[in-house]
DNA sequence: ATCCCTTTGTGAACCGATGCACAAAGTCGG
DNA sequence: CCGACTTTGTGCATCGGTTCACAAAGGGAT
């Protein structure tokens, strides 16, 4: 084990946000045989500036080499260990519904470390169908399948009445990473991470803007 | 004569990003048949802190009464005004797979103004189908569904591959607002609003404070 | 009408994030 | 080995957003 270094203490949360971003890219580059990048090509295919990207990285080490750029293998593998994508992660769908399905069958999980290791439901239809190659399980098992599949984070696809209660029981038996969907505000403590995606909320952002757009005859327009 | 108001200028991103919060908080009370409320029981309800739900409000001018809060009802058709949910808002859906169908089907859209107005996708296999009531058409008539239609904001959920290439098309027939959930970086010019929904980058940040969670100072894996 | 109590709306300090701009560090051709 | 060139890493000014804390505003009781 090297020693800890100083480097991995306080990692920006803007910065941990916009690595994916960057490991998205360098895998594009390296499966199109790209050795070495500069931070302004880098910034360009992840969308941000090349300040902000140097500034991200220096963050993690000093991993380039002046007048030259990033060797790709190399920051592919040091922003993997930092995202702690170089160990595997075992995934729970609480809720096979709709949304539950549909992610389940997504292959875009598994290609970055995360593995979905069981599917959990209430409904009695739904319970003990295979999906995507995994057997959906009772939600009174809820915490023996969390435990006996190592389960460490979980999704929450549930209908919104349900989520505070599923995320409780997790909570309970020990996990402290939650993605949910469901459109309510989860209570948590502090100790758990909870991030939720919500595309009604996307959506109202997008028509607030727009509505600004149509609005004004001659309004200056300012975007992103 | 010009019913354009001061405040509706420049309302900050953190706080169009939150109203929907709001308005979702204030549904469930207003349901609930809550007349009034104070910003300390919103801002629970919203899970942010009481100042900055204030200010956030204070943006869209003064609709609170000192002493007493603010009136369920009035904040609720102030926050949609706002929002721009008072009107209809016409969506396209493109690729109709998994996640294109579980969204089609969602009904949680249609409850806040939006209404799924066209499905469309390439595979002859899919074309033709009825989903959530809704035909889907082909990617060849993609404009002219837009047009026909009045789609204003349109949801891509195609493979990563194919998304720019809808993505510039729409945009040329008009469309100013996407939702974005395939995982690539989408070029658009700015007059364009691009959203983007990545769940695979969500899991990777929760990977990440998960991962420093059980690295860090006491191996606290310890359940139960 | 007056006083007390509650709660808003906001000035101001604070904090993290952004982006400019450049010195330092390294490469490469000659 | 040197000098021109490229690109990183970062100091610093700036900006947007958050939070504290309180004066001002209103309600209700007496
Ligand atoms: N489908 C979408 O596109 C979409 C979009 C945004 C948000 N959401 C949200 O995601 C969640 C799921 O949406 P959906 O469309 O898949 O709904 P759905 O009704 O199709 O699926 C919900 C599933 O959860 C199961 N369930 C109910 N109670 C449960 C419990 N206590 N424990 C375990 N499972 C339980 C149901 O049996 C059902 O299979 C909802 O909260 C919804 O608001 C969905
Ligand atoms: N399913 C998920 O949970 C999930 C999660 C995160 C991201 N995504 C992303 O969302 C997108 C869709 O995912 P999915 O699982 O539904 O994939 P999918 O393969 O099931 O569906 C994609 C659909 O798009 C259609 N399509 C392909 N090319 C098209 C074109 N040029 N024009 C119109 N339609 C076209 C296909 O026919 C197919 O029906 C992908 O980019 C995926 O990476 C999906």
């Amino acid at each position: 084990m090297s020693p800890s270094q100083p480097r991995d203490r306080g990692i920006p949360e803007a910065t941990v946000a916009r690595l994916p971003l960057y490991l998205r890219a360098l895998h594009g580059m390296a499966e199109r045989g790209v050795a070495t990048v500069s931070s302004e090509d880098l910034a360009v295919a992840a969308g941000v500036n090349s300040a902000k990207l140097r500034k991200d990285l220096s963050h993690l080490g000093s991993y380039g080499t002046r007048g030259v750029g990033y060797d790709v293998e190399y920051l592919v593998y040091q922003i993997s260990r930092e995202l702690g994508l170089t160990q595997d992660w075992a995934v729970a769908i609480v809720g096979v519904g709709n949304l539950g399905r549909a992610l389940a069958n997504y292959g875009g999980f598994v290609s970055r470390g995360f593995r979905v290791a069981a599917l959990v439901d209430a409904d009695p239809e739904v319970v003990g169908d295979t999906i995507a190659g995994l057997n959906v399980e009772h939600i009174d098992e809820l915490e023996a399948v969390i435990k006996r599949r190592g389960v460490s984070i979980v999704v929450l696809a549930t209908p919104a009445e349900a989520a505070q209660e599923v995320c409780d029981r997790v909570i309970a038996v020990g996990v402290t990473s939650i993605l949910n969907f469901a459109p309510v505000v989860l209570s948590v403590p502090d100790s758990v991470d909870v991030r939720k995606v919500d595309l009604s909320i996307e959506l109202q952002i997008l028509a607030f803007h727009e509505q600004r757009k149509a609005g004004g005859p001659l309004m200056a327009v300012d975007s992103q």
